[in-house]
DNA sequence: GTGGTTGCAAAGGTTTTGCATGTGC
DNA sequence: GCACATGCAAAACCTTTGCAACCAC
């Protein structure tokens, strides 16, 4: 069974709890990973053997248009899929430790604000994703700097390609 | 001729300089907009006939490796590729024209000062994509709304599945 | 000169579609 | 009950691969 947020937000996009949507979904949440629809076809045959591929398809479009889950590029020009928890959120991910920390809307709305008077754009949706060391951190690599700013080139991170 | 930028980008990632990475380059520099391999395999072919569809993949790679284009998920499940000029620089794109602005980073740092300030991150590199309406369509979309403000419910953009 | 690159065609995957049947609301 | 959803299998599509010929460096 998938969480009752995911229930509740297919619902309200006025598409049908399915067993096998419920199925999907739950496999989702159940690892933070994105994987392929294929993939996932794979992974919930298991469960649910007689399970179509073209149902599996349907329902992350279903699932992705209830908000309930992400479409993601892989590196392999493939589309992955992730569940998703909050609707409106951004993150910001310590290079040191790893640890994923959620930053609510709010407290990314000034920059919005600021491009919108400066450009002229009217901002609808952000996808921001911030990498660097977090305050945990910091101390520790302002006393062992493990790298020279020039070797240490930040690259796009693989899953956006 | 693709751009000085470009072709400098594309030795120094220690590849070739082809007539068709050239040309492949230039189609995706001449428009802003994201296009699929196999859409760029149609329009480059029209003015290089013999050009063959693996050459359009296997340039794509490397002009995404070499810094001068993205991939990014487009809305059908494909990959979607746009050209790059600045290094480091974030997107614009219009939910209504598809046209994909480039946001240079002093645009955009006083959030990451922001943040740093606010919360005692070091932001290292961040990518940041944001979704709306550009300032061609706004006065188009102001006049006629496309849709009931309730039914318009702001999901995730289409680039992001 | 030589190793990376190309064009071709075929293979290998992924995603979509049509339609009869089933089922959530 | 009815519109939406499913399962199946084939079709359509996208992407990769193998290989001989080529050419950018």
């Amino acid at each position: 069974v998938s969480s009752e947020t995911t229930r509740t937000r297919v619902l309200a996009a006025g598409r049908r709890l399915t067993p096998q949507r419920d199925l999907i979904s739950e496999v989702l949440e159940a690892d933070p990973r994105p994987r392929s629809a294929q993939e996932l076809w794979t992974e919930v045959r298991a469960r649910a053997p007689g399970i179509g591929r073209a149902t599996v398809f349907r329902a992350l479009d279903a699932l992705v248009d209830a908000g309930a889950a992400r479409r993601l590029a892989l590196p392999n020009r493939r589309s992955g899929y992730v569940g998703c928890s909050a609707l409106h959120h951004h993150h910001f991910v310590c290079q040191d430790c790893g640890i994923v920390i959620e930053l609510p809307e709010p407290e990314v709305s000034p920059l919005l604000r600021h491009l919108e008077r400066a450009r002229g754009f009217q901002v609808n949706h952000a996808r921001l994703d911030f990498y660097g060391t977090c305050p945990d951190c910091l101390p520790r690599s302002r006393a062992a700097p493990r790298s020279s700013p020039a070797s240490k080139t930040v690259r796009d991170p693989d899953y956006l390609g």
